[in-house]
DNA sequence: ATGGGGGCCTGCCGGC
DNA sequence: TGCCGGCAGGCCCCCA
């Protein structure tokens, strides 16, 4: 599902209704996601201010006046709607809750935030504001692709004497922390890298060439509102549009955009996952 | 330590 | 129309 873009874009859509906010009233239609949801977490939301909206590579951190701070994450069918939102000087209605809608906000200015998960693979839990990087979730994660601690040296030294494929090595999260199947393969079709090379037998410039298109990619999909495939919404229901320009992910059988190029995309499967790539131009 | 595979869930789509 | 297999944006856990 949502990767850093697609997160980063419900985030966005999520700050007028929640930064500042007060929730008056959770609603938890279930005790569990992947995980059992934390104790009395009903309560817990009850009552407080959102001071702050944040992301740490896919999660969301709400951080909340008692100083806890929710952590919500989408996993790959989970979506954040709003709805009831003040447009103009009228509310728009709620609808009635949907399958899969396990857990509801209700804002004090008529926002209901809605998290609906028909997979469940996403999760929620509270957590200490002051110790969230201690967090099991975050504890492992690697920097953030669009941060400075993200750079061509920390790459080379991370991908040296690995063993593993770069596409499998770009979606272990504690080397770069935010990418996903799509991103990855966009990526490495940008930097004309074959996903089955292994890592750590790429040169250093060829390494480093993939830390400006990775940023690249992601900063052009954040600007298109994330991808929406399957599952992915924007808070409001929207879709995002970065699916349009995909070069290679779900492009099995067609022809390689690049220029002068006469290759076909091909689906490889590693490690359970599907690589999109042209083996012309990525070497 | 490292790399690979299984499993968690539900929904959708294509083929028969 | 119905059933079945395959597939899906993530990630933890276990095994060799």
């Amino acid at each position: 599902m949502p990767e850093l873009p697609e997160v980063e874009t419900v985030r966005r859509g999520l700050l007028p209704v929640m930064e500042g906010q007060l929730i008056v009233r959770a609603e938890v239609n279930r005790p569990n996601l992947r995980w059992p949801l934390p104790l009395g977490m009903a309560d817990r939301l009850t009552g407080q201010r959102v001071l702050g909206l944040r992301r740490r590579s896919k999660y969301i951190l709400a951080d909340l006046a008692s100083g806890e701070s929710l952590l919500i994450h989408l996993g790959m069918s989970g979506r954040m709607l709003i709805s009831g939102q003040m447009m103009g000087d009228f509310h728009h209605d709620h609808p009635a809750l949907q399958k899969h809608d396990h857990v509801v906000l209700h804002m004090a200015q008529g926002a209901r935030i809605t998290f609906n998960d028909a997979r469940r693979f996403g999760a929620m839990d509270l957590l200490d504001t002051g110790t969230a990087d201690a967090h099991p979730l975050l504890a492992s994660l690697g920097p953030e692709p669009l941060g400075n601690d993200f750079n061509e040296t920390y790459l080379i030294g991370r991908l040296k004497d690995r063993n593993t494929p770069i596409k499998s090595a770009l979606l272990d999260q504690r080397i770069v922390a935010g990418l996903g199947n799509i991103y990855v393969c966009e990526a490495l079709y940008r930097a004309r890298i074959s996903p089955l090379r292994k890592a750590g037998a790429l040169n250093k410039a060829t390494v480093a060439s993939l830390v400006p298109l990775i940023r690249e990619v992601l900063l052009e999909a954040i600007e298109a509102g994330g991808s929406s495939l399957r599952d992915f919404r924007q808070t409001d229901g929207e879709l995002g549009y970065f699916q349009k320009t995909f070069q290679v992910y779900g492009k099995e059988g067609e022809p390689c955009e690049t220029p002068g190029c006469s290759g076909t995309i091909l689906r490889t499967v590693q490690s359970g996952r599907s690589s999109f790539w042209c083996p012309s131009c990525q070497r």
